[in-house]
DNA sequence: ACCTGAACACCGTTCAAGT
DNA sequence: ACCTGAACACCGTTCAAGT
């Protein structure tokens, strides 16, 4: 269980190799099979017993989480960093953007895993939770500068973002996500109607 | 292969009710499993043996298709009738938020149908060129009154509404697609920045 | 503390044989 | 023209035994 739900890394060192491979395994396989990623193949290709997968990560969750879980730690900071822009709603929607490249990694996994449910206290759930706060008051200084609809909280804004990710995910034209993001970015703008 | 390819039903009466069996099998499955259903289930609760199923559906898309066919049939219907509506803008949103409630239907599937490659003149295919068509007129008539900006197409609107739905999917709060839907609209808008 | 792999269950898909 | 179900391949998951 330790690992499980501490999060933290295995003790062993042989441990923290298989681990490991497993990730990269896991990455690999998952930007050509995408979220329905053969486990058996993935413990194959990373040259571990299938056990030993599932020793790592007891649920496919698990595995997605620790793939994905650092980029919400890159997108807080961030979010932090362009907090003194001098445009609010310019550094927002900058920010907006980068979720969009984030989240497409992995054939939408990232923002799959960012818009999971995540267990109470995980470190996933922390990273997710202080990249979100992050992100809130980017919203509310282009909200609190008349830029952006007050009505609209960044949850919505960023399954919105999730939405966009998924619809073009085995669409024609893959990358029909930026007009798509523009179409987004004016609804929550100030000065539409309704 | 007659049927697969012309679409039309079976000619033998046992097969046509064999196929419908199956279609109510699949409908009922999908609601709770989601696009993952069994394919084995389906024909189990159909009663009848698991090639009869691949005889009459030879692919998932094929039972899929089958399956949400004739809901393009209904939204083109709609979407001729509304084009005589005094508010092109009203009609236009009324039919975007019909195409919302459609594509909920079995878990999103209706508005994945509508959004996958069809075979070239497939009745699918055919049915949603239509529907396709006849919604762009809405459209068309919003923009030309200029209630609705001119530079987004109908494709991108329904794909869009197609995110909407799969990102709210598996969300805490399903119900989360009208707020959604209503930033979507705000963004197709006139009056709007950029 | 971790790894292994056999064991079991279940499902996808094909196809020769039947009616 | 259609149905059947055995046959094969593959994967998910658990767990007793090992180091």
């Amino acid at each position: 269980m330790s690992e499980a739900l501490t999060g933290g890394l295995p003790r062993r060192a042989d441990a923290r190799r298989n681990r490991q491979k497993l990730l990269s395994a896991a990455r690999a396989l998952i930007d050509v099979q995408g979220r329905d990623l053969a486990l058996e193949e993935v413990a194959r290709r990373a040259g571990v017993a299938i056990g030993t997968l599932y020793n790592h990560f007891p649920t496919r969750q698990a595995l997605f989480q620790a793939l994905f879980a650092d980029d919400a730690e890159v997108l807080r900071q961030r979010a932090e960093e362009w907090r003194s822009d001098p445009d609010p709603a310019e550094a927002l929607i900058r920010w907006l953007r980068l979720q969009l490249e984030y989240g497409a990694r992995g054939r939408s996994m990232g923002a799959t895993v960012m818009n999971m449910r995540h267990e109470e206290g995980s470190p996933v759930q922390q990273k997710h939770t202080a990249m979100h706060e992050a992100g809130a008051a980017l919203l509310q200084r282009a909200q609190a500068n008349g830029q952006v609809r007050a009505d609209v909280g960044l949850a919505r804004i960023l399954r919105l973002i999730l939405g966009i990710l998924l619809a073009n995910e085995d669409a024609p034209d893959p990358d029909g996500t930026l007009p798509m993001f523009g179409i987004l970015i004016d609804g929550i703008r100030t000065g539409s109607a309704s």
